[in-house]
DNA sequence: AGATATAGGTATACAGACCTACCTACTCCG
DNA sequence: CGGAGTAGGTAGGTCTGTATACCTATATCT
């Protein structure tokens, strides 16, 4: 079987340990050592449940995409509307935020891995997913809005989703997520005229 | 004096070989070696004229930001109303998405950089700068455009700076400057209603 | 011209990176 | 029970990174 949770399975404590590290100080800025100490478990381990850093830096950004699908999931389920279930994208994300370990918040993982990454590299592709994702997900409430536009909702979804982001890099600039509220009230406000 | 040019002046050489390097393989990811081996010059010119590499980092965000402000003010010239003056700072973000090295457009290199960089580099306080700064001249056009509603030109403003941010992250993130195309329409649209 | 500062170039200290090796111990499963 | 797989722990190997030292050569300034 894939792993049937012995105690906490070193694979999970790996990634928890390495999901703070990464976040925090960066991919680059963290090393081996500083993961496996973290995690409390010997190197072997790590060599033992994933090839190489690449691979748990991988395995890294398909977590936190997973994490924010959860978050986004039950945002969902309260909305009625599709104009709640846009903003529920919005709150997804806020909660999303609040993910912030002992150094604070500092913006979107996958974005700042995406920044930190060479342009080849695998994993931007998890991120760019991601962010598709994203906009498929404002893309389909907008097109219920605008059923006879659908020029018009892409370009709203893409607007939105330009607007998410933003607010998410200044807010990891900032160290705050207030953006995101912001931002929230922005969508809301250009949802009004819908 | 500072530095009446020599020849090229190695701190120069090594500012320009410096920018292409980390644009293109981020800052951690960019060795003090390359740097001089790009540049030309010796290691030792390099302690010469920065006293680390974190000074380097430094004086390359700042010139990131004077060369954006060239930018921004050339195009400023050709600028008559508010509206075109507001349009006009969409522009320079695109005019500098030009300035990709041979590595491909990689977004912001101020973002990327604050990105990487951990919460309390002094380097951040250079990008957040930079941000205060566009939003600033956003402002100014839209203050002119609502005298009677500075409430809602502020909200604007940080509107139109999120698009921007937003527009530029996913740009980054696909290779392309296209979306900066995009939020400039989108821009221009929200503006058509003033 | 002579003094001072800057540059090239190589060698090197020193730390930290990623990864592997070896040995021991526990647990799972037929 | 006995063997296989996983885990802990330490040690080491190789590479790369930042920064300095030393010596020579060139350029600038009085």
């Amino acid at each position: 079987m894939e792993s049937p949770q012995k105690t906490t399975s070193a694979h999970d404590k790996l990634l928890r340990a390495a999901a703070a590290l990464f976040y925090d100080n960066g991919i680059g800025g963290t090393g081996i050592d500083a993961v496996v100490q973290r995690a409390g478990v010997a190197k072997k381990s790590l060599y033992n449940n994933f090839t190489s850093k690449a691979d748990l830096v991988s395995q890294y950004l398909e977590a936190r995409h997973a994490e924010w699908l959860a978050l986004n999931d039950a945002r969902q389920e309260g909305a009625q509307t599709p104009r709640e279930r846009i903003l529920a994208v919005f709150d997804a994300y806020r909660d999303h935020a609040e993910f912030a370990y002992e150094r604070g918040f500092r913006g979107c993982g996958l974005l700042n891995a995406a920044a930190e990454l060479t342009a080849d590299d695998p994993g931007r592709q998890v991120v760019r997913r991601h962010k598709e994702e994203v906009e498929a997900l404002l893309l389909a409430p907008l097109s219920e809005l605008l059923p006879d536009d659908p020029a018009r909702a892409g370009r709203l979804a893409r607007q939105l989703s330009f607007l998410l982001e933003g607010a998410m890099a200044r807010a990891g600039l900032e160290g705050s997520s207030d953006q995101l509220l912001e931002a929230r009230a922005m969508a809301a406000d250009l949802l009004v005229t819908l």
